[in-house]
DNA sequence: GAGTCTATCGCAACATGTTGCAATAAGCCA
DNA sequence: TGGCTTATTGCAACATGTTGCGATAGACTC
């Protein structure tokens, strides 16, 4: 990859002031599991990331960059969700909240700013009290092609 | 288990037939898998029916029971979606569609019926053009107690 | 009933994630 | 600076699900 002149020290930077305000330690691995994530642009898969991580560094294991990406996430820094197909797809916190909505039929994925979801939100808190969680919002359907080539 | 006085039996005659009206073939397995899933009250993962199918036949292998349940979908006699944990759940299609709403404060998990989420799908098909399939409707919020705890 | 075709099965290897445990090393204190 | 505490790492085994392939056996035809 060629290197960037963008500041992506400041994810590492704000997380490792985040984590050893927590009384936690801050690590190479967990520097380099940071810049890797910050370099994906915001979504990828946990094996993704296990991949590039282990490029940069073949002595990282799986374990370390699954418990490092838990640990991003209890510290709101990065989001999962699992997709259609059960993988787990990590997105950055900087990437704007949003949901997916995936068409069984044609296999398209649209995403749904917050703008969009938020008569969607207000549904579900009508409906349940629920207080619905966008980036957890993972929706399956038909979109409206595939609706209008199956009414034909 | 007790054996119950339902006539199980309908859902494997059904599957029989459908399977058969495709040119495909119906095999002991495929009988103890469907009687297995009619047993199941509606709700499985995979490792639970994989594990049932085992107990009821040691021979029966852990592709055979996915192939098969494969199989079941496409002929829609049932759906599966990935829970929270991203572990498959899968469902009879006897059982009336619905979704699920679980709480990441307190781990609850409610069902939504047809009724109920009719609203909701309603919104979503405002906001996206898409038709969203309430059995694939799994969402991820804060139930009306967290969050009234987490107001104060 | 015998032969043929091919869908299905069982096995084994793989992919993705998770967990337990002993060794290591980060951060703190004297 | 040196030593101590314990969070973190790496390894290895496990859990769940998927896929490829050769062997088996169901279903069809003659």
């Amino acid at each position: 990859m060629t290197s960037t002149s963008e500041p992506t020290g400041t994810l590492a930077t704000r997380l490792q002031a985040a984590v050893q305000a927590r009384g936690q330690r801050w690590t190479e691995q967990r520097q380099l599991i940071a810049d890797v994530l910050a370099a994906s642009d915001g979504h990828a898969t946990g094996a993704e990331l296990v991949e590039r991580v282990r490029a940069a560094d073949p002595s990282a294991t799986p374990s370390t960059v699954y418990r490092t990406l838990d640990l991003l996430e209890e510290l709101g820094f990065a989001t999962h969700h699992h997709g259609v197909d059960g993988r787990e797809t990590y997105h950055l916190e900087e990437v704007v909240a949003h949901g997916h909505v995936h068409c069984q039929g044609c296999g398209a994925e649209v995403e749904l700013d917050a703008e969009a979801a938020k008569p969607i939100l207000a549904a579900i808190e009508r409906a349940t009290g629920y207080a619905a969680d966008l980036d957890h919002l993972s929706l399956q359907g038909r979109c409206p092609s595939c609706r209008a080539a199956a009414a034909r």
